[in-house]
DNA sequence: TAAGATAAGAGGGACAT
DNA sequence: ATGTCAGTCTTATCTTA
């Protein structure tokens, strides 16, 4: 019943048996002779809870192995396999088999496995490497995950690549945990073009009814200010810039990060500190063309 | 060299057909 | 469902101070 299997030479702690065998395709470790099943993940996976007295930490225990949902069957792997045979490679008596034959199909409809467990597989993966590159929380991580549970489970995955909504509600985790990443971030590390990324965003804003709260761009100032190695009082001066701006009603419908690039310009140029747009057009990622035009409608306002 | 101007092109939202 | 329109941002190129 399993798929490539090799005795590793370690005995049973049931039957004391040296037979127990891994299995190549999930990594799960049981015994040839009575079944007895072990998993690795026990010792890898911390506790689920955190404790922040001594006498909170003595008085908790586990009661099972930590679950988490960016384990693509949250750790509770149960998967019979396609080859009819038994665990010592025998093929399987004729009733045995239609019986076999039978679980098969439960196992497969209660799950779905057969799309969904390898896309999910896939998906994870890549966000385990995301995770890495792009220095992110395991709450986003976490976050990103049940997301994307969820756009499965309304099927909106299907028929779209499965990167391109792994992008996206990465980047929907990032927005709503106000972690600063920007599109562009997410779409030079997963190699998947920013328009597509962005169409997968808003169809699953649509259909998961997710509200995001617009950017401040307030926020972005000083994001921008430290990256381009700005002064407080400039960073100060762009942040009133902005808030007479918003007022005066001529920030809607533009981007919030060429807004912010384009105050902090202005405050260096009345501050008399000559930065160049090219400066705070790298460090803000919109182009310098974007920063006259959003300059030249703030300089009019003042 | 930095800043400004201009033009072409892309993608999406609003609205009408 | 499809097309048009106004508005935004980007890329590229040229001119100006």
């Amino acid at each position: 019943m399993v798929l490539q299997t090799f005795n590793i030479g370690v005995s049973c702690v049931r039957c004391g048996k040296n037979s127990m065998l891994t299995d190549n395709a999930t990594g799960e470790r049981f015994c040839g002779k009575c079944g007895y099943v072990i998993s690795e993940r026990i010792d890898e996976s911390g506790p689920e809870w955190r404790s922040f007295t001594q006498d909170e930490h003595s008085n908790r225990a586990r009661t099972g192995v930590p679950t988490s949902l960016t384990m693509h069957d949250m750790g509770l792997a149960t998967i019979i396999g396609h080859e009819n045979k038994d665990s010592t490679g025998k093929p399987l008596s004729t009733s045995m088999k239609s019986t076999v034959e039978r679980l098969r199909t439960w196992d497969s409809r209660s799950q779905a496995h057969k799309t969904i467990d390898r896309n999910l597989r896939h998906a994870l993966s890549e966000l385990n490497r995301l995770q890495d590159k792009l220095a992110l929380s395991d709450a986003v991580i976490e976050k990103t995950a049940y997301l994307y549970r969820k756009a499965i489970d309304k099927g909106l995955v299907r028929g779209r690549s499965i990167l391109g909504i792994l992008a996206a509600t990465l980047y929907i985790a990032c927005r709503d945990s106000g972690t600063p990443r920007t599109l562009n971030d997410v779409s030079s590390e997963i190699n998947i073009k920013k328009k597509d990324i962005s169409r997968c965003y808003r169809l699953l804003l649509r259909e998961l009814d997710l509200k995001m709260p617009v950017v401040d761009p307030i926020k972005s100032i000083s994001r921008i200010a430290s990256k381009a190695g700005l002064s407080e009082k400039v960073e100060r001066r762009a942040h009133t810039i902005l808030k007479n701006a918003s007022e005066m009603e001529i920030t809607s419908g533009k981007d919030p990060m060429g807004l912010a690039a384009a105050a902090l310009y202005l405050s260096c140029v009345v501050s008399g500190e000559s930065v160049s747009q090219k400066v705070i057009a790298l460090a803000s990622g919109v182009t310098e063309v974007t920063i006259r035009n959003r300059y030249k409608g703030l300089k009019e306002s003042l």
